[in-house]
DNA sequence: CTACACTATATGCCGTGGCATATAGATGGG
DNA sequence: CCCATCTATATGCCACGGCATATAGTGTAG
């Protein structure tokens, strides 16, 4: 049976209970493993892996990618780049903004910090939800999430003033 | 075609990466309209929603029932009873813990922004999502999550420690 | 070239959560 | 009843993000 969109919020308000809480059990087990074997948390990680992937990112490409704010994406770079894992490089096409690099230190790291976190969320997910609900439900919710992530994203939804 | 849950973690960390992205945008989406209509966040929202729905609660119910920390809990509860929307009851049964309640006022406001949250959710859902990819796709998102929630918390996947 | 509007980021203040610790109360063995 | 221990919550310190604002740099009209 489907939702009765116009009247009926329950099943919304219980959808996003249960996407509320499975991102942050996801998240905090996450974040456990990746402080107790690479001192980093998830967030940390993200961008890590983000500046990785996204080469010559400026701190706003960051923000954006992640619906955070500007200014919370700043003071975080300058933490990562305290740490020596990542460097402000300057941008010839304008000296306002940098380019964002990972150092030797910084790739080396968040290589070994996405086996890390590829083994756990595969013991979380894999093996937890896997075994009980059959191999088929995730790829099945993956589509589902990515689907909603880019309808919310063409939409800019939530996307963060500052 | 499966995933290869034993070496290969794409696939993971990219279904964490839009979980994470999901919950970011649509919990901004919804604490924006809330504060804006009725000055509370959307974690305030979620913990006047427990307690109306399961009175007689103490701290480290509500803490669990969220995974979040305890210490957090109390603080926040603190907020919400200075506001005048929550009441700690003396509990008969161990003086160590109180059993929370709304108050009247709690109530009329918990009403009300449950309203308005499932508006902007149905805006943001039921158009954005349903309207892009069918309405079928959202009760499959929701059945999936609600089954991996329920791995997750009969495993204590990311309980916090305090 | 100059003023003015716009943009990208950095910074300050505040609220909030995590985590460690303190404290009051409960519980079990003797 | 009393000690040791366990448990529930409160509190303190710290790190982090949101949001407003400041600052430096860009682009453009004239």
């Amino acid at each position: 049976m489907a939702y009765r969109w116009d009247d009926d919020s329950t099943g919304l308000l219980g959808l996003f209970d249960d996407l509320v809480r499975c991102e942050t059990r996801l998240y905090n087990a996450l974040n456990d493993r990746l402080r107790e074997r690479h001192g980093i948390v998830t967030s940390q990680f993200e961008v890590l892996r983000h500046v990785r992937d996204h080469p010559g990112s400026r701190v706003g490409d960051v923000a954006a990618a992640f619906a955070i704010g500007i200014g919370a994406t700043s003071k975080g770079v300058d933490r990562l780049e305290k740490r020596g894992w990542v460097v402000r490089q300057a941008n010839p096409a304008d000296r306002r903004s940098s380019l964002l690099a990972l150092t030797e230190d910084g790739a080396t790291l968040v290589d070994a910090a996405e086996a890390t976190a590829g083994e756990r969320l595969a013991e979380l997910l894999a093996e937890t939800f896997g075994q009980t609900f059959g191999e088929h439900a995730l790829p099945a919710v993956a589509q589902a999430l990515s689907n909603l992530r880019s309808a919310l994203e063409r939409d800019d939804v939530g996307t963060p003033t500052g």
